[in-house]
Order: structure tokens, then sequence, then C-alpha cells
DNA sequence: CTGAAAGCGCTAACAA
DNA sequence: TTGTTAGCGCTTTCAG
């Protein structure tokens, strides 16, 4: 077996090697922009590439080099997630940045139970840890560079980049506090997730700062899903003694509690006053701007994969970094003074 | 240099093979499930390996076999599509049929005007096309199986699978009709997508099938940006003889339109019937249920992924094969007879 | 400035 | 059932 020519396959550095009369190791050269190529086979070379169409097989290459360059996006398959815009956000971020760094973007969305199956990816950024903090863990202990986005991660070796939920949470409450609100209710979201759990965090640290009792009744616990947003909503406009403010662990559900408030009759901000969590466009529609919180997500997803890049290259003997993005209160219309 | 032996780099097939004591064939064979090894071997094979960790190098698999089941998403970066729900339903669809099929997803947000760089891509999902026709066409000049989703490609000999958004959009006026409303406005969306295209041709089909005298005035292009809805939404409540009923290219859209007419003190749906496009979810926050048109989004990305998974084994001789997907109009609060 | 030759880690005939 | 032996297409010393 000797054919080197096999016709229905594609071209190879040999063939350009052969027609530009030059060797394989000169094509490679030229390939790879190394300048001590003269001028002329370099030019010689480029046009019977570009005459064959010849585009050199990156699995040769990472096999030849030990290189390789592939980012996975590691999104646990997790419906609270898809709902929201979160991952769309997280997507564009990462998905640009990849593009501008030249970096290839292997998307995984993971049944979190299973353990990773990384494709020859060099470098792992994890968008959140849902109940996959194992993959994490093994992809560390194989010494996979990784970087996880919107989740601090405090006991392990890990670069992360988060956002401040809890310190989101604590504006929130001051906010509404200076509107005179004393009763505040919250709706948590799904305690899987450290942003929901954060936020609840916060909302308890302003109230204790603001001295206002914590009182287990005011609190929701919800899965981030709307229909449990539509149930809390009922129940919290039913109780006796109601809050006059909620803080809402997000807009999908703020925007379903300000629904289910309609729907009761009650006026918003006047009857109540709401705030959510995310600066989702869809806050806007309504009759009523939601006051929410915006946080940096494209900001954040494209700084892993800065970060990621960084750890990548080991020339630059990067360290593992810890970053916490901070919120900002979006103030619009759903929420009033208290009477 | 005979060094096989090298401690800080990862292990190798060899590696097993030593430690098992059998030839490397032996472990590649194991990998491969292949039936022919004793079960003896096959069980010393599989402990060293999990003992190593041993992970097969898939560039070097690919290199050897040829083949890569690596699928490339290609989705233009274009505002119109990303600020959509419509393109995480497309990522979300594709994503998770690519991990049933075990297929590596490769997610490229490209600039359109960039020619295409595969790198290593053995498949190829375009998310529709929008100013990067030559991205396609150079894909299939260069023979890689590709499908189109989104649009109906007619020209070229490639598997699409796409709404019908005429047909969507017939029976979005037919509606309006029977439901009196002879004065249909329509805000289209951005030409340069095939959707918008579509939806506007079916809007003035359905017109003359119903008799009805398609007025230009009552055509309002966009981009599908909030903002030129704004401004369209101003400009159809103003004018003189105004529209009884307006479809809608895009839900997103639709509510903004529905924003304006509360802002200006008209009742939806009593002053003016609205029916948007997509079956965005947000759709159902207002204060009026939006009535709309629910496009099979996941599952033509779902189907996409088939179809090319089909293409790409030679063997099942897959033909190409466009599909239109049937559209379903979701009638809620937003329109209502004329008076 | 250029080329020969030795791998990178794995698969796939072909023999045994 | 197993091992030997060529490659897959490219990079990279090392000579020249």
């Amino acid at each position: 077996m000797r054919t080197k020519k096999n016709p229905s396959k594609n071209v190879s550095i040999e063939d350009v090697a052969r027609l530009a009369g030059v060797s394989i190791t000169t094509v490679s050269r030229v390939i790879n922009k190394i300048p001590s190529v003269k001028e002329k086979n370099k030019a010689k070379v480029l046009s019977v590439i570009k005459e064959l169409k010849f585009q050199p097989s990156i699995f040769a290459q990472r096999l030849a080099t030990g290189k390789s360059n592939v980012v996975a996006l590691v999104i646990p398959r997790y419906e609270g997630v898809f709902y929201s815009f979160y991952a769309l956000e997280l997507i564009r971020g990462v998905g640009t940045m990849c593009e501008v760094l030249k970096l290839d973007l292997l998307l995984h969305l993971t049944d979190a139970r299973l353990p990773l199956s990384l494709k020859g990816a060099s470098g792992i950024i994890f968008a959140d840890i849902i109940g996959n903090r194992h993959q994490l863990e093994e992809a560390l202990a194989q010494g996979i560079p990784s970087v996880v986005i919107n989740n601090y991660v405090d006991d392990l070796d890990v670069s992360c980049i988060a956002v401040d939920n809890a310190g989101g949470a604590e504006a929130v409450v001051n906010y509404l506090v200076s509107l005179g609100h004393r009763k505040i209710a919250h709706l948590t979201g799904d305690f899987v997730t450290q942003a929901a759990a954060k936020r609840f965090e916060g909302y308890k640290r302003a109230l204790k700062k603001n001295n206002i009792e914590f009182q287990e009744r005011y609190v929701f616990k919800t899965d981030y899903s709307r229909g449990q947003a539509r149930q809390a909503a009922e129940d919290l406009l039913k109780m006796q003694d109601p809050a006059t403010a909620v803080f809402v662990a997000s807009d999908a559900m703020a925007l379903e509690v300000m629904a289910v408030a309609r729907e009761t009759g009650k006026n918003i901000p006047k009857d109540l006053s709401i705030v959510g969590f995310d600066d989702n466009p869809s806050g806007l529609y309504g009759p009523v701007a939601l006051t929410t919180v915006r946080q940096p997500l494209i900001k954040m997803a494209e700084e892993s994969v800065k970060e990621l890049n960084a750890i990548l290259d080991p020339k630059k003997k990067a360290k593992v970094k810890k970053v916490l993005l901070p919120t900002e209160l979006v103030i619009r219309e759903s929420c009033q003074k208290v009477a």
C-alpha cells in the first residue's frame, strides 16, 4: 500500500509540497508563518494552497503539537436556567469572545449527573454549577484548566467569576426600606443554585442591618418556575397583615407576581411594590416597568474566556483568580413609597 | 530519542498496553468495543485504563480513522436574532439532540461577512441564513454535509428545514377576517430574513384571497427592533382611517405595540386587535395575553441534527430533504370582533 | 534558508 | 483471539 494519492480524499500537505516543488517542511513553515522561508517559495506555496483549496487537518496538527485551544462550555441541563434568558446571554458572551480569541467553542448541554466527557477540550468553562460539582472536581483532578461562571467557588482551587448576588439583594432591600417599607417579602429561587441562596442571604442580612425582624412567613421558596411563582403570589396576596413590598429572585417570576396581582385587582406599585432580579428585557413590556437588578452577564462571560485563555497559556503562569462582579439596581416603576 | 515514557505527559495507549501485558491493538479493540477480545484480557485492560485514568486522544483517533462526528452550528451574528428568544431555543434543541446522538457541537457565532473557518467539523448546521449565504455555498462547494434551519433554500442542493411562515401569516389574517376585520395593518420584520419576507407574502396572499385590497399605507417596515416597532406603532395609531387590527411579525415587537397603545390610552383588544408571531413566553405576562403563532422551534432544531446525522453516514445514502413545518395559531386575548 | 526523518497516539489490514 | 506493521497528516529537531 503505497498509494499516496487517493483522488477522493482531501488534499494533504504533501500534495501542496509536490506541486510547489518544495519539501513538506517548507509548506509547514509557510502555514505556520515561520519567517525563514524565502519570499519566492512562500509565494509559490501560497498560490498552490489557494489553488488546491488546501486546509491543513487540525487533527493532525493537534496530534503533532499536542496543543488544541478548544474550549468547552458546560451548561448543566437545568430547566430553570434555560427558561431564563440567562443562558443565552452567557452563550453569546462566551461565543463572541471565543471568536475574537480564535478559540473553538464546544457546547455541552450536559446532564448534571453524568460524568463529563471532555472530547479533547483543552479548557472548560462551567456555566454555573448546578448539581454537577463532581464534573468540576473531575476536571480539576485531571488537571484540565477550568473556569467557573456565576458561582463563587470558595473551597476549590479554581478560577471563578460570579456576580455579587448577596450585594444586589441587599441593595434591593435597602432601596425598599428607603421607601418606607418594613414588611418586605421574598420569593426565593431554587436553592440548588448558588445565586438563589446568596440572594436570600443578602435579603436576610439587609433586614438585620435595617433592624427589621426576619419573618419566615414572608419567605416563599420556589424553584424559579412560573408555576410556583404564581402559587407563591397567590399565597402572598391573600395573607393577613400582608407585605407591602416583595423582592422576587428573578424577573420572570416577578412578572408572574405582577400578573397575579393584576388579576386580583391589586394595583402595582400602589398596593404592592415589586423588585425583580436579572434585568430581563421582558420586564419592560408590561404596563408597569419592573424595577430590578442588572447583572453584567455578558461581561462575566467574556471575562471567563479571557481568564481561561490566560490559564491555557503555560507561559504566563496565570494564577487562580476569584472575581465578584458588582450589580446595579435599576429603578423603574414598580415600587412606591409606602403610604 | 526513544524515550517512550515522558512522566509529565498524558498516558497513552502504549502505557496501558504495557501494564496490561497485551499489545496496543488489543487495547484499541477494548476501547472500540470490538467483541473478539478474550474476557480475561478485556477485564485486565479495563482495570488498567481505570487505574491510569486513560483517555484516548480523540485527535489521534480522528486522524487515524478520518472520521470526526463534529457538528458545527453556525449562527450569523445578527442582533435581531440574538435578541429574540429564537436563538436560545435553537441552541437548546440542537444541543440536546447532539448530546443524544453523541455528536460534538461546535458553536460558531459568525460574522456573516467573513468566510467560514470550519475547524474540522464534519457537518454544518446553519441556523438561518442572514447575509451569510456565501458561507453556505462555500461549505457546499467543499462538499461538507450541511443542513439549513429556518430558511427554505429553493435554489441550492441542500437539506433544509423551515417553518411555514407564509402559512402562519395567512392563518393570522384569516382569523382576523373571521372576526370581521377588513383594515388589517402589518408590521414587517427585517427583510434580510426569509421569515420576515414570507410573513409579508402570506399577509398579502391572505388579503387577496379574502378580497381585501392591499394597502401600502397599512404596511410598516421594521428591522425587528423595539425602536422601530415603537415608531411604527405611533405612526399606526395616529393615522386617519386607522386599521382595526395589526399583524406584527414578532412577539417582541407586538408587545412594544401594545405598550405604545396603552400609553396612548387605547384599549387592547377593544380599539385594536393585535397578533404576534413566535409564541415568545413574554407574551403571557402583559395584562392582555398576546395571540400569536407558535413555531416548532425545538422540533426544527432537533430534526436538523437528525437529518445531518443521516447525511453524515455515507452508508445510508441520505438524499437532500426539504421540509416545511406547520405553525399553529394560538388564540389568546389580544383580538376582538370588530364593532 | 531548506529538507530528511522521527515521531504525535491511534486504527486497521494482514498474519499468525 | 492476538500481535505486527503500516500509515493518518502534520510538526519539529537536526543537519546541511
